[in-house]
DNA sequence: TATGAATGAGTATTCATTCAT
DNA sequence: GATGAATGAATACTCATTCAT
């Protein structure tokens, strides 16, 4: 993952050719240029990570069963692909991202959306906008990345389960006691 | 704020030599390259940042104050300073930060990180490293601005404080009652 | 015509390729390379343009007639083919014209020499060798197409019948009185 | 001149810097880019050959040696700078000349066209266009030394007194018997 | 000491040519 | 024989850095 290493404009396309195995003008062929390159990529990766976060996805169970799933998800997907994670969430691409990535970003989350959606129309979570409550969850844990990536801290499993049940705790609704 | 809207690569030293108010000789009598030039930014910006967390911060007041005042003083800093914040924190400045860099921004996390190690030792904080707490709401609220930038909502007032009551609810110890 | 279009460089051989309706690589079984291709086309224009300014040529008439005939046909085949026109006479070939380009260039003026020739020595013609009259007569019919293509002046029919008694003048002998 | 022997394409950026003794950024301080270099280069051009034919042009005498000076201006520009006639004359600009070029050449030829329309006026000359006649006595001429360089013909002292002449009586008004 | 013009290595992209199918 | 995807050298242009003034 170039473009994760050495961002969109540190990565050079002789390089990301070499790296794919393919020579410079073949990589033209497919992309018309560097942008649709790395918004390929972008695109790509996203949909593996939203795939690995819903896969067995406990839908019939609590939400609290959900968010875990999601955190857990979100770290296995860390570990199985750092270089991926690096680059999905914290690299900013608003420079380079074409419309149809926004798009597609926005539709691969669309199953996330409605999944606290049902949530909060059951009560179970905190009122506030769904959009928000996702931006904190996926905030909170970019952010611990960010600090095991500067050293700050390793994100083992003992501190997996703590920061579960910790971003829980900010998402559900505080008025219940139960979960 | 060439960096924070155009990323390292993309603000040309005669450019920021012309922000500057300076020729691009001058900045070179004072920076060893460009590299040099970006990490005394993120630290003069990193002091301003923290400056703004700590100042007033309630050391006297309870622990759910503190972490109030700092969640606000942040919204506050990225209202008034929203290219910086963006140089701050949603730029990946892993490729060209240097060891002083590093070192700053471990220094001036210090006082951040004594005042959740004291809260902690009385109990008052969930049993995890201080580092990864810090990194949640630092994480949290940086997901929030990311979502407003990409327009997935607006962070009014009425958001930040059901925000913040969440995301003290993440970190507070969930086995005391009161707050 | 991409070549009178575009010009020898601006023509790409796959575009060449599908204006001639074959692919990339049977054009390359027919041509060494793509400076074979652009002197194959020359030779095959040159040709055509050759036998249009011979055709129906008045060989048993005055001279005056033959010349009028070929200014007729330059003009002719240039209504009826601007681009080749353009791509022979506008364009300049010398840095990848072959010996065998060249060779037949010669060869296909040989009859309009030879008309040429026999004129003069019959006391026709001015008494300069025929390569520089031809030379004139071609050039200047090239500097009105020239002066047309950047929009000084339109080659009507008026004024073809004026420049063509134009370089009746220039190369009739000025000491006989008759034409 | 590089773009004489080898075109605009054919000239790369870089040996346009070495011929011109400064560097590739040198060369793009002063020039937009490669199209505005060459279209400098034309403009400058045009000015000297210009200058050299109006230059000591007898105003006073009748159009008859006004003629024969351009003509004779002509040909010693070309042997005291055959690869700048080569470029301005033998190439084909159209593709990549700008308006400045367009006007400046409209521009140049102006005091040319008052002397041919002075000259048409008090009846010296064939009825025609004077455009059209600038145009076939520079056409000839180009033709001439396109034949001289593709080892026709060479342009001696005598060939060019007799083209003069010949070039002349294309020009003049027929129905008039003195020149 | 300050300036900003000059340098030239490095970048994205194109395209003549080859060759596996 | 025919195809057209793959190759990679070559091109225009940029920009961090230097240095003459």
């Amino acid at each position: 993952m170039l473009f994760a290493e050495h961002g969109f404009v540190g990565a050079s396309v002789p390089d990301i050719a070499r790296a794919s195995g393919v020579s410079t003008g073949a990589l033209y062929r497919h992309f018309a240029d560097k942008g649709a390159m790395v918004n390929a990529l972008f695109r790509r990766w996203k949909r593996v990570l939203v795939g690995h976060l819903l896969d067995d996805l406990p839908l019939s169970r609590p939400p609290r069963q959900q968010i875990g799933h999601l955190w857990r998800r979100l770290a296995s997907f860390e570990r199985l692909a750092p270089h991926a994670f690096d680059f999905l969430e914290l690299r900013n691409h608003s420079s380079y991202m074409d419309d149809q990535s926004r798009a597609f970003e926005a539709e691969q989350l669309m199953p996330v959306m409605r999944m606290v959606e049902a949530a909060a129309a059951i009560g179970v979570l905190r009122a506030a906008q769904p959009e928000a409550l996702i931006a904190m969850v996926w905030g909170a844990f970019t952010g611990l990345v960010k600090a095991e990536r500067m050293g700050y801290l390793q994100l083992t499993d003992t501190l997996l389960e703590a920061t579960e049940a910790a971003i829980w705790a900010a998402v559900k609704n505080p008025t219940t006691t139960g979960e």
